[in-house]
DNA sequence: ACCGTACTACGATGCCTATCGTACGAGTCG
DNA sequence: CGACTCGTACGATAGGCATCGTAGTACGGT
């Protein structure tokens, strides 16, 4: 088929209400859990953990994005084989409203500043 | 005298461009230093390190000052026995405008909304 | 000089975490 | 079914860190 299910197995997320500040703070105090999350945020859409390729192991990948799961960051849905990955922009907006922007674009410019061409 | 000036014992601070994103939210990611950051905010002035009544011994408040001032959120000064702690909002906000707003605005939101009377 | 206050330095401890490697489960496609 | 891909689970390891207690330093006032 063309839209590939939800698999059965999904996987436990916070509420909305759960979403603690420090928790996200922290998540987003890794720089490769920065990178992720601004990487899902200059594409907009959801993006499998394949897709990324980071510098460490896909052990070490797969506990990062469990992180930013786990502290409320990002969604993630089974598809088929692929793990879809989306930022939970609706739900930190809804709690903190503007602190997402403002977080992405400090990543932005400290990037920039740091003279990095790429991502 | 009645301006005490300031000590020759100086503390080492990072310079504005020494100044990460990741280190920053990694300070503020403890509930103890967000805490501080909060009251340093709201009465928008500086304070001794005396001022604060934390659940923790003095050693570990030592700890956690030092932390914020290693990342560059805090500017510390002595002042007689006094240590004087001071928000760096001109170096936060000409690097990331807008961001330290957003986090105070953030930490308030959720303090007001798990039900926090005090501070 | 002496004392009290404010903060530090150092060592210890227990927990958390970023990282890896290997072995495994779930799903897709032939 | 079998092979392959994607991602997980588990154990290990090394480093970081929040916390404490004790002993010590710096400064101001008496």
């Amino acid at each position: 088929m063309t839209s590939p299910a939800v698999s059965s197995r999904d996987l436990p997320h916070p509420a909305r209400e759960e979403i603690r500040l420090e928790g996200v703070l922290h998540a987003l105090s890794d720089p490769m859990r920065l990178r992720i999350v601004r990487e899902l945020a200059t594409v907009g859409q959801e993006l499998s953990c394949s897709h990324f390729d980071l510098p460490v192991t896909k052990s070490t990948t797969t506990h990062h994005f469990r992180v930013l799961r786990e502290s409320g960051v990002i969604r993630q849905i089974y598809r088929g084989t692929a793990k879809m990955n989306g930022l939970r922009t609706d739900d930190l907006d809804g709690l903190f409203p503007g602190l997402l922007d403002a977080l992405l674009d400090a990543a932005g410019r400290q990037a920039a500043r740091l003279g990095e061409s790429g991502l």
